[in-house]
RNA sequence: CGCGGGGUGGAGCAGUUUGGUAGCUCGUCGGGCUCAUAACCCGAAGGCCGUAGGUUCAAAUCCUGCCCCCGCAA
C-alpha cells in the first residue's frame, strides 16, 4: 500500500490544490444550508459495504434503502448466505431490498416500483453486480453515480483492481462517474490515483481503494448536492477492459520473469489463488497454492556460496551450476535452471527457478486439501527424499488485459 | 441430507489397501568440530496415532457413532 498519489483532481479542469480546496470549501458551504441528500445505495459485497458505512456516517446524508443482491448459498452445506452490505444495512437499521433484477416483466416493474417510491436526489452504486436499465438510472432527481476502483477509460468492467496488479502497473486509483447505461463509460465526475505497493495483493488493493473510494464519494456528492460538479466526458479511444478473473487463470506460468510472476500472484491473492503443480518421482501430481513470496530477492541471495550450500535432496553440495545469463533485473540468481525446478531454501522460503534466468521464492505453500505452511515445512514433508522434483510450466489462457501474444501450452522437464 | 480432502511427539509428512513393538525430514535440549554457519558429527528428551464404542489373541491400521479443521460452488 502506497497510498493516495495526489489529492483528488476536479475533472472539471480548474487547478490543483488549493484551488480545488477552496471548492471544496465553497460547496461545504453551501451545503451546510441544505437538506441533506436522499440516497439509495445499491452494492453486494465488502467494497461496497465499506463505501456504504462511510455514507451511513455522514450527516449530510440520508440512506433511504440498500439493494443488494438476493441471499445465495455459500460455504460448506450451501447455507444461504447474505451479502456483506445486507448485514451492515440490517446492523444500522436501514431497509434492504434484493430484487434479482429490474427488466420489464411483472416482477422488475414491481421492484422498478419499489425503488421509485423512495424518490431519491441520488442512487450510488458501487460494484452491485446487476446491471441497471435506463429507467432504472433516470429516477435519481440529480444523476445515478457510480464509484469504479481505476482510473477511467482504463480498467472498465468488472476486475480493475486485478488487472491493474496483473500488469504491473504502478498507479491505479479511483473514479466517480456519472452512470450511463453502458459499461462503465459515464463522465467522470472526480478521480484519485493511488499508487500500487510491491507488497500489494488484491485483497490489500481492494481495501484501500474501497476506503479512498469512500473518501472521494463523499466529496462528490458534497459538490455535486452544491451544483459545483462538472462531468468530463471520457476519452473512449483509450478504453480497456478488465475481464473478471476466471479459475483457469489460477494456474501461474512459471517462465515469467520474477516481477512478473510477483504481479500475477498478487493479483490472484485471494481470489481465485495462485496454483502450482508439484511433481515428484512415482508420486501423483500434487496442486499446491501459493501466496506472493520474497520480492524483490535481497543481494545476498544473489551470492553463489548462500544457494550452492544448499542442496534440496542431498543436504551436500549443490549441483547447479553457475550459469552466464546476465540478469536483466535485480534479484536473479547467477546460475541458470530450468523454469519450474526446486533450488533449494532460502531461509523459510522455497526457491523455484522461473523464467528470464531468475527465481522465485514463495513463503507460503498450501497443498490440495491441507493447510498453508511455509516453504521450510513444506520442503521437510513433501520434497526431502525425492530424486526429482519440479513445478509443472503452465501458460494459461491469455487474459484481456495483458499485452503478450498467446503462447502454447508447454509443461516442461528440467 | 450439495461434492470432496484431512486430524500420527513442537512443525511438515509416511505408515492404513495385505492388523503384529510408531518411521522420515526438521525443530528442541546436551556435547563435538569450525574464523564462521538456519553447515557438519555424536547423543537425548518428547506420541494413550482427534474422540467414544465395537470386532480380534492383537487395532494408527478393520466396523460404527461423535467432535474439529480445510477445499470446491463467485
Amino acid at each position: 500500500m502506497v497510498g493516495p498519489l495526489s489529492s483528488e483532481e476536479n475533472c472539471s479542469g480548474s487547478p490543483e490544490n488549493a484551488p480545488s480546496n477552496s471548492v471544496q470549501a465553497q460547496a461545504a458551504r453551501i451545503v451546510s444550508s441544505l437538506p441533506p441528500l436522499r440516497v439509495v445505495f445499491m452494492g453486494t459485497p465488502v467494497f461496497a459495504a465499506t463505501i456504504l458505512e462511510r455514507l451511513l456516517d455522514s450527516p449530510q446524508l440520508t440512506v433511504c434503502a440498500a439493494y443488494t443482491q438476493p441471499d445465495k448459498p455459500a460455504g460448506r452445506g450451501k447455507a444461504l448466505t447474505a451479502p456483506p452490505v445486507k448485514e451492515l444495512a440490517h446492523s444500522r437499521g436501514i431497509p434492504v431490498l434484493q430484487p434479482s433484477h429490474f427488466k420489464s416483466n411483472p416482477e422488475g416493474d414491481a421492484a422498478f416500483a419499489e425503488l421509485a417510491a423512495f424518490a431519491p436526489d441520488v442512487l450510488v452504486v458501487a460494484a452491485y453486480g446487476l446491471l441497471l436499465p435506463q429507467r432504472v438510472l433516470d429516477i435519481a432527481r440529480l444523476m445515478p453515480v457510480n464509484v469504479h476502483a481505476s482510473l477511467l477509460p482504463r480498467y472498465r468492467g468488472a476486475a480493475p483492481i486485478q488487472r491493474a496488479i496483473m500488469n504491473g502497473d504502478a498507479v491505479t486509483g479511483i473514479t466517480i462517474m456519472r452512470m450511463e447505461a453502458a459499461l462503465d463509460s459515464g463522465p467522470i465526475l472526480m478521480q484519485r490515483a493511488v499508487g500500487i505497493g510491491i507488497h500489494d495483493s488484491s485483497a490489500s488493493l481492494h481495501a484501500e481503494l474501497a476506503q479512498e473510494g469512500a473518501e472521494l464519494l463523499l466529496l462528490a456528492l458534497e459538490r455535486l448536492a452544491a451544483g459545483l460538479l462538472q462531468p468530463l466526458e471520457q476519452d473512449a479511444s483509450r478504453a480497456t477492459y478488465a475481464s473478471k478473473l476466471r479459475k483457469e487463470e489460477s494456474s501461474i506460468d512459471l517462465t515469467l520473469s520474477p516481477r512478473v510472476l510477483h504481479a500475477h500472484i498478487r493479483a490472484l491473492t485471494p481470489w481465485p489463488g495462485a496454483t502450482l503443480t508439484l511433481c515428484r518421482k512415482a508420486e501423483e501430481d500434487l496442486r499446491v497454492q501459493v501466496e506472493p513470496g520474497v520480492f524483490p530477492l535481497p543481494p545476498d541471495v544473489l551470492r553463489l556460496a548462500e544457494l550452492l550450500r544448499i542442496d534440496p535432496f542431498s543436504g551436500k553440495l549443490s549441483t547447479h551450476t553457475p550459469g552466464g545469463g546476465a540478469p536483466e533485473e535485480p534479484g536473479l540468481p547467477p546460475f541458470t535452471a530450468a523454469p519450474g525446478q526446486v533450488l533449494g531454501l532460502y531461509q523459510n522460503a522455497l526457491l523455484i527457478a522461473c523464467g528470464n534466468g531468475g527465481c522465485y521464492a514463495v513463503s507460503s505453500l498450501r497443498p490440495a486439501g491441507r493447510k498453508s505452511m511455509d516453504g521450510r515445512a513444506f520442503y521437510n514433508g513433501y520434497l526431502k527424499g525425492f530424486a526429482e522434483v519440479f513445478f509443472n510450466v503452465i501458460r494459461p489462457p491469455q487474459s484481456t488485459c495483458e499485452a503478450t501474444p498467446p503462447s502454447q501450452h508447454t509443461p516442461q522437464r528440467p
